[in-house]
DNA sequence: GCGACAG
DNA sequence: ATCTTGTCGC
């Protein structure tokens, strides 16, 4: 079989591009920024984007305001006030810290080809190819892993792999793999955010033949709002079996009053009446997981696993110990607060690193606008 | 008041 | 997810 290839685009790069499209003296707003990336929901990505531009002399984030006229925020140095003396310079007239007659300075049709609207279909085809079915009888299942990210900072990321045996508990492996995110979160898209990270990791775990015979991933199945969320991408482009555990409804709906320890309750699919994913009481005084399918699972053999490993804990052990591993090692190498220059303590929970310090950086090419998974 | 959004 | 001290409850 092909290997399975999917290109996910450098959102965060695409979205600074689009600021070099606003003519001179004019604004935009996170809200036209969004929707000409193709989903009006990622006004708040396009923010944090805007809040951790680099450069710029190169992307004037500066014009973007809010769709009310309200100027908002601006991370660099002066902040709010230098925002609104760079708008002024270009001859935006504002007062009480909104721009005057918005619908006279805005800027909307950017030239665009609407990535995540591509993404979206890429969801839909996706979901279609999700089986819905146990690929194993329960007593075949001998090992289960859990998959979890951290995030040192919003463009890097830390995955994780743990691996434990069924029945006993021990783990048998872990491993993380860090690397650049280009992808900011967006409701409904984390798997593209995600899967750079996961993919690699996991293909090398499967490398190494570590790879457990199903894999509990922290985030959705097919509990979702095209039937495609993270779980189900990795389970169909590892042809693996793959279950879906979440800590907070993304999508569907259930009653959960009054749910004891060890009890079940279908969540349904809002528009077609379906049970596309299953309410957990794992632990008492906790809310429940929401389980579903992500690929070759049954609902049943997805909940049954997600009962018997989450032990005295809420989540189920594979997830915990990977959401553990993943955050420790992010922890390691966090950035300071002020984010520059800065050192990282030489405490002893530091690894001894070894890294050539004085590596002159070179210019940098021209990077990818698109990642090939 | 509306919308509601995993990580 | 991340930023964060102590505090309430079982």
């Amino acid at each position: 079989m092909a290997e399975e290839r999917i290109e996910i685009p450098d959102l965060r790069r695409y979205t600074l591009e689009l600021l070099r499209q606003i003519p001179k003296g004019k604004v935009t707003t996170y809200r036209a920024l969004a929707q000409a990336l193709g989903d009006k929901r990622a006004a708040r990505a396009v923010g944090q984007i805007m809040a951790t531009n680099e450069h710029l002399e190169v992307y004037p984030c500066y014009k973007v305001v809010h769709s009310d006229g309200s100027v908002g925020e601006y991370s660099a140095p002066g902040r709010t006030a230098a925002k609104i003396q760079k708008l002024q310079a270009d001859g935006i007239p504002i007062e009480d810290g909104r721009v005057v007659r918005l619908r006279e300075y805005v800027f909307h049709p950017f030239g665009t080809e609407k990535p995540l609207e591509r993404l979206r279909k890429l969801q839909e085809e996706l979901a279609g190819r999700v089986v819905r079915e146990a690929v194993l009888s329960p007593k075949d299942v001998r090992t289960v892993g859990g998959v979890d990210l951290s995030y040192p900072g919003p463009w890097e990321g830390v995955g994780a792999y743990v691996s434990v045996e069924r029945g006993t508990g021990k783990v048998l492996a872990g491993r993380t793999h860090r690397c650049e995110v280009t992808f900011p979160y967006i409701p409904t898209y984390l798997a593209f955010r995600e899967l750079p990270v996961l993919l690699p990791l996991l293909r090398r775990v499967r490398e190494e033949g570590e790879l457990a015979d199903v894999l509990l991933v922290d985030g959705s199945g097919v509990l979702h709002h095209r039937h495609a969320g993270i779980a189900s991408h990795l389970g169909v482009l590892l042809d693996h079996p793959t279950v879906g555990v979440i800590k907070r409804l993304l999508y569907g709906s259930v009653d959960v009053k009054g749910m004891q320890k060890g009890e079940t309750r279908p969540v349904r699919d809002p528009q077609t009446g379906d049970v596309i994913g299953m309410a957990v009481k794992t632990h008492e005084r906790a809310d429940p997981l929401y389980v579903s399918i992500g690929h070759k699972v049954s609902l049943d053999l997805a909940v049954r696993l997600v009962l018997e490993l989450s032990g005295k804990h809420k989540l189920p052990e594979p997830i915990r110990r990977a959401h553990e591993l993943c955050t420790r090692e992010a922890h390691v190498h966090r950035r300071p607060k002020g984010e520059g220059a800065g050192e990282i303590d030489a405490g002893s929970a530091a690894p001894a690193s070894s890294e050539p310090q004085g590596t002159p950086k070179k210019p940098k090419k021209p990077r990818q606008m698109a990642l090939d998974l």
